[in-house]
RNA sequence: GUGCCCGUAGCGAAGCUGGAUAUCGCGUCAGACUCCGACUCUGAAGACCGUGGGUUCGAAUCCCGCCGGGCACGCCA
């Protein structure tokens, strides 16, 4: 039963006997319901204010005159306060119903398979050849990973892209570098960090010998061509990039389906061009292809360099392309910085003008800047912070203080790994992704308060009750043992989980799971302490014991659609 | 200069399809519990919700101006 819509069903039928027809459904109602501030003023609550004006008379006498009319099984009672119609339920028949769903449906509680039949392409995390992942990475890659989750959640096909940066004289120049400087088992033993060097030596040098950028040039000009010998040394870059790549991915548990990147639309970009000048898109300007966008108050979309080559937002439309023809997606989703916000608006605009009408399932997912304390990232200057050494740095914390408050527990590895990267995680998809992100090692390494390791306890500390229950004998639930305000607040949140994942979902925003993820361990926490859920009453414990286990499954599984495990010993 | 975004207690934020007394965490202070597991509870101090107008029965929330900060604005990606 959906407790909304059966107090909008008691409302409407109130409004017909005593107002006569009425132009409104109970859908409309439930809408306009609303939790009251205060549990003691009721557990949901119509403002009247609106029905004020079609109906003639005074929020007041509506509120009043409602409350006389209504009256429901299933509803303890009903008050008008200042325009207010507040109601309060049946509190033990709303735990029955909230809990029994959820455990009934299990894993699957808080989906309704509305993405069965659709398909979402995702792109996220699109790292750089070359360059190692540092923490201003962390953001599209873990909020790309928990939009993933959510999807496929919601039964939608999704296809995770990590569109790789793996185009430019920039890997000309590594190449020529290598070539000069490097060799094989250094690199292959070295990995990125050989690579990095290779690239800063080069551009050190060429400021002294310029004619080192026209090897540069020279070497992509092979790639572009497809020399054998270019090919094979920039592939296996890029085979040695995503090895260590990898290595943080496996960390964080995040998978993708496709590393088309850059280059794999390399042949992809004519037809578009062509297409743009068939449409009559394209124009010249100081030499340069153009797409004018003066009309829709935005700077023009550089197709062609003067030169005749591509740019970023040619391959960008390739790209686009591509993904429509492949994989026929109903919402593709780009999670990309909000310094790109132009550019997608552009890309999007381009697409319209194109003909394209599903320009409109195209969703920039842009999320702030990460500084680090105070300053810009700046690989160049040093002041970074590889992702990596994050991760190891937060388990290693974890595993002190496992040594610390459990030292035996089996798997402590295996936890130190979880809680570690369940706090980094956490800090990262903790506030709306707009928000820009200075990064502190002291707030990313948090273990108290709002942050992942709290949450996980709180799962952890709901399984060992769990396994301490074992064996008891099960009786008949009391509902009525859950009651009382805090067992109340644990029932609300665990009803409301399957509207926070929509709202997560419609909105791209994961942090709203986050977020609920802590409200549920909080009320749980004091539920937990104001009533002892192992007391000899076998139908209240019963009751509780099955809230217990409600928590448990609804913590465990909002951590997981953000990308965080949740042990159960910790 | 133009466009977009952000501005809520000392700090970090939530609340933004308008609704009752603006929530949460960190930190500070005073207590309680210390019973299943780093928890939890009670209370205190701390907010003219950047600012000035407007719309509305009602504005942190919507509209406009201003201030402060960030980002972007043709041959990088």
């Amino acid at each position: 039963m959906d407790f909304k819509l059966a107090v909008a069903n008691e409302i409407l039928t109130a409004l017909g006997a005593t107002f006569g027809e009425v132009e409104i459904t109970a859908p409309d109602i439930a809408a306009a319901l609303e939790i009251p501030p205060d549990t003691a003023m009721g557990d949901y609550a119509v403002p009247c204010f609106k029905l004020s004006k079609a109906l003639r008379k005074s929020p007041v006498m509506i509120a009043d005159q409602l409350a006389g009319a209504i009256q429901a099984d299933f509803l303890g009672k009903v008050e008008a306060v200042k325009g207010y119609l507040n109601f309060f339920i049946d509190r033990a028949t709303y735990a029955e119903k909230v809990i029994t769903l959820a455990l009934s449906e299990g894993e699957q509680y808080g989906s309704d398979g509305s993405g069965v039949g659709r398909t979402v392409v995702l792109d996220y995390s699109s790292i750089n050849i070359a360059k190692r992942f540092h923490i201003g990475h962390l953001s599209t890659t873990m909020i790309g990973n928990a939009l993933y989750r959510l999807h496929r959640f919601f039964g939608w096909n999704a296809v995770g892209v990590n569109h790789l940066g793996d185009w430019g004289t920039q890997f000309g120049k590594m190449i020529a570098a290598y070539k000069r400087w490097g060799d094989h088992d250094t690199v292959a033993a070295g990995g990125v960090d050989e690579m990095v060097k290779l690239y800063v030596r080069f551009n050190a040098e060429a400021e002294q010998d310029p004619a080192l950028n026209d090897e540069g040039r020279a070497w992509f000009k092979k790639i572009e061509d497809g020399d054998p010998e270019a090919l094979e040394i920039f592939n296996w870059f890029k085979s040695v990039t995503l090895k260590d790549a990898e290595r943080v991915y496996d960390i964080l548990g995040v998978k993708f389906d496709s590393y088309a990147g850059e280059s794999f639309y390399n042949d992809k970009m004519q037809p578009v061009i062509d297409e743009l000048k068939a449409k009559g898109l394209l124009k010249e300007d100081n030499g340069a292809q153009i797409v004018d966008l003066q009309d829709y108050g935005m700077p023009p979309a550089l197709i062609l360099r003067s030169d005749g080559a591509t740019l970023y937002i040619t391959r960008d439309l390739a790209a686009a392309r591509y993904r429509r023809d492949t994989y026929h997606f109903d919402k593709s989703l780009y999670v990309v910085a909000y310094q790109q916000d132009l550019h997608f608006r552009q890309l999007f605009k381009v697409l319209e003008l194109m003909g394209y009408d599903w320009y409109k399932n195209c969703e920039h997912v842009s999320f702030g800047m990460v500084s680090y304390e105070g300053q810009a990232l700046s690989t160049r200057g040093g002041h970074v912070v590889y992702l990596e050494d994050l991760l190891n740095t937060a388990i290693e914390k974890a595993r002190a203080i496992i040594e610390e408050k459990s030292p035996d527990l089996e798997n402590k590895d295996e936890v130190a790994r979880q809680v570690g990267v369940g706090a980094v995680v956490f800090f990262d998809l903790y506030n709306n992704r707009i928000k820009d992100i200075d990064f502190q090692w002291d707030r990313a390494l948090n273990f108290e308060g709002e942050t992942g390791p709290y949450v996980q306890y709180t799962h952890a500390r709901a399984c060992s009750v769990l396994r301490k229950a074992e064996g008891l004998e099960t009786a008949q639930p009391d509902f009525s043992a859950l009651s009382d305000p805090f067992a109340q607040d644990v029932v609300r949140m665990i009803e409301q989980f399957p509207d926070v994942l929509k709202a997560a979902v419609n909105r791209s925003e994961p942090s709203m799971v986050t977020r609920f993820s802590v409200d549920l361990a909080q009320a749980f926490n004091k539920f937990y302490y104001e009533n002892k859920v192992m007391v000899d009453e076998p139908g209240v414990r019963t009751a509780r014991l099955m809230l217990t286990d409600c928590t448990r499954q609804v913590l465990k599984q909002a951590l997981y659609l953000i990308g965080i495990e949740a042990p159960e010993r910790m």
